[in-house]
DNA sequence: GGCACAACCGGGGAAAACCCCTATTCGGGT
DNA sequence: ACCCGAATAGGGGTTTTCCCCGGTTGTGCC
């Protein structure tokens, strides 16, 4: 039997070397390349084609969500589980509804994990217990939620966008890494200004952390 | 040669897997208990007395930061090691304040962990590269900066107008409502980006949100 | 095929932000 | 009395944002 190609992503590397011990030890599996942030995550997916991305919800340039959009798009044969620390139900919806097969929690125990790998590769969802409870019901076949109002306004493009913006690049930088023209980030600027009706870097920051589409970790001691 | 007895603590159960694999790794160290809290690792430290204690720097129940303090307090020997996500002044002045000997911040290499547990058994203080710089030449031997957080170290003025800034206003704006003249309003501000170290609208409105000088009332919970 | 729309790229220009500098006034501390 | 920091204000400069305008290419839809 052939081993389970794994693809890791996460933008803390002492948590990726984590991960990665913990699933190297676990049977059948094969690590085949791991990012540092969302984009790389969507490159390698594309190169190596894993059968499963293990990948966290909130990483810089690209977040999870995206990510796991973008990837889906390109390799759709891949399942993609998503590590988060929130349990809130809009983390978890919008994952799922961008294509991932599983949501699991970072204070799961090491076994969940496994579960977690197992289940996903036999094409079932599966969600953090934590989570489940309260979230399963709601939203698998129930009412729409009223998000999808603001956030999906924006193209995936301009969501990738507002992120970098948010996190404090500049138009140059964020061409840079784009790799695309300063005007084509200007344009994709321009445009999600006019549909939010922001115009100016502080509001858009605002409300990208107001959508979880950033993280703020508050300093509360 | 002795073993050296390790205490790790942190409340996601998946990292804290991942960190203790990557300890055991480690030649000459022996993982003596595991704590999923601040208080649980405060409790095992008096209990065990280790070496060195691992910890993450937010944590239910009783931060990192706390927790810290309260170990220094009850078993002075150990050596304390922060993991972090944060890379600002703020929480590493606080960490080595409330007595730990090293700030590492989550998205360091796995041999920086190794070099990190070198350096403080041999009594040295040990901060991430990535912090190190603008930090260790400002609080550790020169002056004493403000004691608290660094929004202490603020005047009103300015983080009335940071307030503003984060809350969208331009600089023509603030000063019309200030009643003072706009070169005013762009003196204050560049004086508190240079004390912030900070220099951009986005990474203000970061600061604003992280700091509670202004509310972001999420949209998803 | 036509249509809408996303993503891409460019010119040009006004406004704002950002970065140096100096300078005055006023109050508090040694 | 003296110095320091805070608040005020300005000169003069570069960089960035923001707003118009124009265009091509590709994709999905009817």
């Amino acid at each position: 039997m052939s081993l389970i190609r794994v693809l890791l992503a996460d933008d803390h590397a002492l948590v990726l070397a984590g991960i990665r011990a913990l699933v190297e030890e676990t049977e059948g599996t094969q690590i085949v390349a791991e990012a540092n942030n969302g984009r790389d995550a969507v490159a390698l997916a594309k190169k190596h084609k894993p059968d499963l991305v293990i990948m966290d919800i909130s990483m810089k340039e690209l977040n999870g969500i995206e990510a796991t959009a973008q990837i889906m798009a390109d390799v759709p044969s891949t399942r993609i589980l998503i590590l988060s620390m929130h349990t809130t139900e809009d983390f978890v919806r919008r994952a799922i509804k961008a294509g991932a097969s599983g949501y699991l929690v970072k204070d799961s125990a090491p076994l969940d994990l496994k579960m977690a790998i197992a289940a996903v590769l036999r094409d079932e969802i599966y969600l953090s217990p934590r989570v489940s409870r309260h979230v399963v019901s709601g939203f698998l076949h129930g009412k729409p939620h009223q998000d999808e109002s603001t956030m999906d306004a924006l193209t995936a493009r301009q969501r990738e966008i507002l992120q970098m913006i948010a996190e404090g690049k500049s138009t140059k930088e964020i061409a840079y890494q784009l790799n695309v023209s300063v005007k084509t980030v200007e344009t994709h600027r321009a445009a999600l200004m006019e549909r939010l009706d922001i115009h100016d870097i502080a509001g858009l920051v605002l409300y990208a952390v107001r959508h979880g589409l950033i993280s703020v970790d508050r300093a509360d001691p």
